[in-house]
DNA sequence: ACCGTGACCAGCC
DNA sequence: CGGCTGGCCACGG
Protein backbone atom coordinates (compact mmCIF):
# COMPACT_ATOMS: atom_id res chain seq x y z
CA UNK A 1 0.00 0.00 0.00
CA UNK A 2 3.19 2.35 0.38
CA UNK A 3 3.56 2.16 -3.61
CA UNK A 4 3.90 5.41 -5.25
CA UNK A 5 1.26 6.12 -7.55
CA UNK A 6 3.46 5.00 -10.56
CA UNK A 7 3.66 1.88 -9.29
CA UNK A 8 -0.82 1.86 -8.70
CA UNK A 9 -0.43 2.71 -12.14
CA UNK A 10 1.82 0.15 -13.35
CA UNK A 11 -0.36 -2.19 -11.46
CA UNK A 12 -3.63 -1.09 -13.30
CA UNK A 13 -1.83 -1.51 -16.63
CA UNK A 14 -0.64 -4.83 -16.40
CA UNK A 15 -4.24 -5.93 -15.37
CA UNK A 16 -5.94 -4.68 -18.70
CA UNK A 17 -7.10 -7.82 -20.33
CA UNK A 18 -5.62 -8.70 -23.94
CA UNK A 19 -7.16 -7.26 -26.95
CA UNK A 20 -8.76 -4.43 -24.69
CA UNK A 21 -7.21 -0.82 -24.53
CA UNK A 22 -8.06 1.71 -21.49
CA UNK A 23 -7.69 5.44 -21.54
CA UNK A 24 -4.56 7.67 -19.70
CA UNK A 25 -7.42 9.02 -17.79
CA UNK A 26 -9.14 6.11 -16.77
CA UNK A 27 -5.96 4.45 -15.55
CA UNK A 28 -5.10 7.32 -13.43
CA UNK A 29 -8.94 7.12 -12.30
CA UNK A 30 -8.27 3.75 -10.99
CA UNK A 31 -4.84 4.61 -9.72
CA UNK A 32 -6.93 6.89 -7.25
CA UNK A 33 -6.13 10.12 -9.29
CA UNK A 34 -8.48 10.78 -11.92
CA UNK A 35 -6.75 14.13 -12.20
CA UNK A 36 -3.60 13.09 -12.29
CA UNK A 37 -3.52 11.65 -16.13
CA UNK A 38 -0.88 13.26 -17.02
CA UNK A 39 1.46 11.50 -14.73
CA UNK A 40 -0.09 8.18 -16.20
CA UNK A 41 1.79 8.82 -19.65
CA UNK A 42 5.35 9.76 -17.86
CA UNK A 43 4.84 7.28 -15.29
CA UNK A 44 5.06 4.46 -18.13
CA UNK A 45 7.68 6.52 -20.41
CA UNK A 46 9.68 7.19 -16.73
CA UNK A 47 10.16 3.04 -15.16
CA UNK A 48 7.80 1.07 -17.28
CA UNK A 49 9.21 -2.75 -16.65
CA UNK A 50 10.33 -3.74 -19.77
CA UNK A 51 8.03 -7.16 -21.04
CA UNK A 52 5.49 -6.81 -17.84
CA UNK A 53 3.99 -3.68 -18.39
CA UNK A 54 1.39 -3.90 -22.07
CA UNK A 55 2.30 0.30 -21.89
CA UNK A 56 0.74 -0.56 -25.69
CA UNK A 57 -3.09 -1.11 -24.34
CA UNK A 58 -2.77 2.54 -23.09
CA UNK A 59 -4.42 5.13 -25.48
CA UNK A 60 -5.60 8.42 -25.63
CA UNK A 61 -9.21 9.30 -24.85
CA UNK A 62 -9.58 9.82 -28.31
CA UNK A 63 -8.52 6.51 -29.19
CA UNK A 64 -5.35 7.63 -31.03
CA UNK A 65 -1.90 5.86 -29.87
CA UNK A 66 1.04 7.93 -27.66
CA UNK A 67 3.65 9.85 -29.75
CA UNK A 68 7.32 8.79 -29.25
CA UNK A 69 6.49 5.18 -29.02
CA UNK A 70 9.15 3.10 -28.62
CA UNK A 71 8.98 -0.75 -28.21
CA UNK A 72 10.31 -1.79 -31.45
CA UNK A 73 9.08 1.24 -33.89
CA UNK A 74 6.26 3.54 -34.55
CA UNK A 75 3.46 1.81 -36.25
CA UNK A 76 4.59 -1.33 -33.81
CA UNK A 77 1.85 -0.39 -31.37
CA UNK A 78 -1.08 -0.61 -33.85
CA UNK A 79 -0.09 -3.87 -35.05
CA UNK A 80 0.43 -5.15 -31.88
CA UNK A 81 -2.94 -4.18 -31.03
CA UNK A 82 -4.41 -5.40 -33.97
CA UNK A 83 -2.77 -8.90 -32.88
CA UNK A 84 -4.46 -9.21 -29.94
CA UNK A 85 -7.61 -8.38 -31.85
CA UNK A 86 -8.61 -4.73 -31.04
CA UNK A 87 -9.79 -2.99 -34.01
CA UNK A 88 -9.27 0.05 -35.77
CA UNK A 89 -11.35 2.33 -37.63
CA UNK A 90 -9.97 4.77 -40.46
CA UNK A 91 -9.26 8.49 -40.09
CA UNK A 92 -12.41 10.92 -40.64
CA UNK A 93 -12.05 12.84 -43.88
CA UNK A 94 -11.15 16.39 -41.64
CA UNK A 95 -9.25 14.98 -38.75
CA UNK A 96 -6.17 13.81 -39.57
CA UNK A 97 -3.87 12.59 -36.27
CA UNK A 98 -0.25 12.67 -36.78
CA UNK A 99 1.94 10.12 -35.12
CA UNK A 100 -0.99 7.47 -35.37
CA UNK A 101 -1.54 7.36 -39.68
CA UNK A 102 -4.77 9.09 -38.42
CA UNK A 103 -5.95 5.50 -37.58
CA UNK A 104 -7.65 5.01 -34.10
CA UNK A 105 -8.77 2.17 -31.48
CA UNK A 106 -12.26 1.53 -31.78
CA UNK A 107 -13.20 2.93 -28.21
CA UNK A 108 -16.53 1.66 -28.62
CA UNK A 109 -15.74 -1.89 -28.15
CA UNK A 110 -12.19 -2.45 -27.39
CA UNK A 111 -12.18 0.35 -24.51
CA UNK A 112 -11.32 -1.64 -21.41
CA UNK A 113 -14.45 -1.67 -18.82
CA UNK A 114 -14.69 -3.50 -15.62
C1' DA B 1 17.45 19.59 -0.62
C1' DC B 2 15.32 22.45 -4.67
C1' DC B 3 13.56 23.10 -9.34
C1' DG B 4 12.26 21.50 -13.66
C1' DT B 5 10.06 18.36 -16.49
C1' DG B 6 7.09 14.58 -18.35
C1' DA B 7 2.89 9.36 -23.34
C1' DC B 8 -2.99 13.87 -20.58
C1' DC B 9 -7.79 15.54 -19.87
C1' DA B 10 -11.31 18.75 -19.21
C1' DG B 11 -12.92 23.19 -18.05
C1' DC B 12 -13.01 28.12 -19.19
C1' DC B 13 -12.77 32.59 -21.80
C1' DC C 1 -16.23 27.22 -32.17
C1' DG C 2 -11.15 27.48 -30.87
C1' DG C 3 -7.21 28.01 -28.09
C1' DC C 4 -5.06 28.07 -23.55
C1' DT C 5 -4.42 26.97 -18.63
C1' DG C 6 -4.88 24.37 -14.61
C1' DG C 7 -4.37 20.08 -11.86
C1' DC C 8 -1.92 16.43 -10.14
C1' DC C 9 2.70 13.01 -8.75
C1' DA C 10 7.26 11.23 -8.94
C1' DC C 11 11.98 11.36 -10.33
C1' DG C 12 16.64 13.36 -12.36
C1' DG C 13 20.32 16.77 -12.21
Amino acid sequence: MSETFNEQVYDVVRRIPRGRVATYGQVAALAGRPRAARFVGFALHANPEPGVIPCHRVVFRDGSLAPGFAFGGPGEQRRLLETEGVMFVPPDDDSVNAGADGWRVDMAQCQWRE
